[in-house]
DNA sequence: GAACACCCTGTAGTTACTGCAGGGTCAAGC
DNA sequence: GCTTGACCCTGCAGTAACTACAGGGTGTTC
């Protein structure tokens, strides 16, 4: 057996993140409150670990806190069908999609910007800030920007 | 010759912005304050317009505040090397790129989970809540989250 | 009993905006 | 002259996902 009571700062350390972090995710509903000790720190056991685990690895998948509640649900209820969790990765997916494409279409506009420029001179003859004075051409950057919005 | 004088929601009407985006760039100091009229209206002129059409292209590239304003500034220094805009430039197509490689290693990694469940059953058989529980694969996804920290 | 590492709560700062409350300005119409 | 309505002003709060710090308590060791 692993041991039963693990305090903030150890269950930080292992993940390497700042303990305020796994308050915060409290805070959020993303972790329950756990038991207090005698002097009121916070005692966690290996339930906890498990679910910082799963959290730690949505966001590293950059799911939002929303997507990651949802998740965490249907964690907690065996009963369900899982179709709902095919549903919410494919969307996450798709959405992670949409931005790789604006990424990309930026990243074309920038580097013929900067083949207008491979000999420096004077920046008043610039060709850069010329093309940066004209109106933007319209892509779907805007759309993709972050996450849609949603709510909790 | 063009008209001399526009208040803000001709402007942010132009530019399809909400007019708070200006006044909100004035405080961040990309834009500078304009004159106002008696009844203490900003009254913007064509330099202006210049101006904002090379924020808003440069926000649309997803560059942010800092390169924006350091942008300007040798924009409004004709008699400087432009040295400093390719190198500007340079690294910010880097950073993007980076960011772009981290979403497709990402969208690898959602995918592949995403195999895991073709066929949806409960919950507790879920192959994809089965492998978010394990520890995140690591990859350069934290490195290259958003813009990286710089001072003003 | 002092030093030190650790924990607590509560609050503020980060980025790039957006939105609203509460009030003033200005031109048109009656 | 007065009202209506569109527009403008300032100042402040909220967004997402944290991070950081102030001011204080806990717990173990020397």
């Amino acid at each position: 057996m692993s041991k039963s009571a693990y305090r903030i700062g150890e269950l930080a350390s292992e993940f390497e993140m700042p303990v305020e972090t796994i308050r915060y995710f409290e805070r959020e509903g993303l972790m329950p409150a756990p038991a207090r000790s005698d002097g009121n720190y916070r005692l966690y056991d290996g339930s906890h670990r498990d679910r910082l685990r799963f959290i730690v690895h949505c966001r590293s998948l950059d799911m939002n806190h929303v997507e990651i509640r949802r998740l965490l649900q249907l964690r907690d209820n065996p009963e369900q069908n899982c179709k709902e969790v095919n549903t919410l990765l494919d969307e996450h997916i798709e959405h992670v999609t949409k931005r790789i494409v604006a990424m990309q279409a930026m990243r074309k506009q920038l580097r013929a910007m900067r083949a207008q420029c491979s000999v420096p001179g004077e920046v008043d003859t610039c060709g850069i800030l010329n093309e940066l004075s004209l109106l933007p051409v319209k892509t779907a950057t805007a759309a993709a920007k972050t996450h849609p919005k949603v709510a909790k």
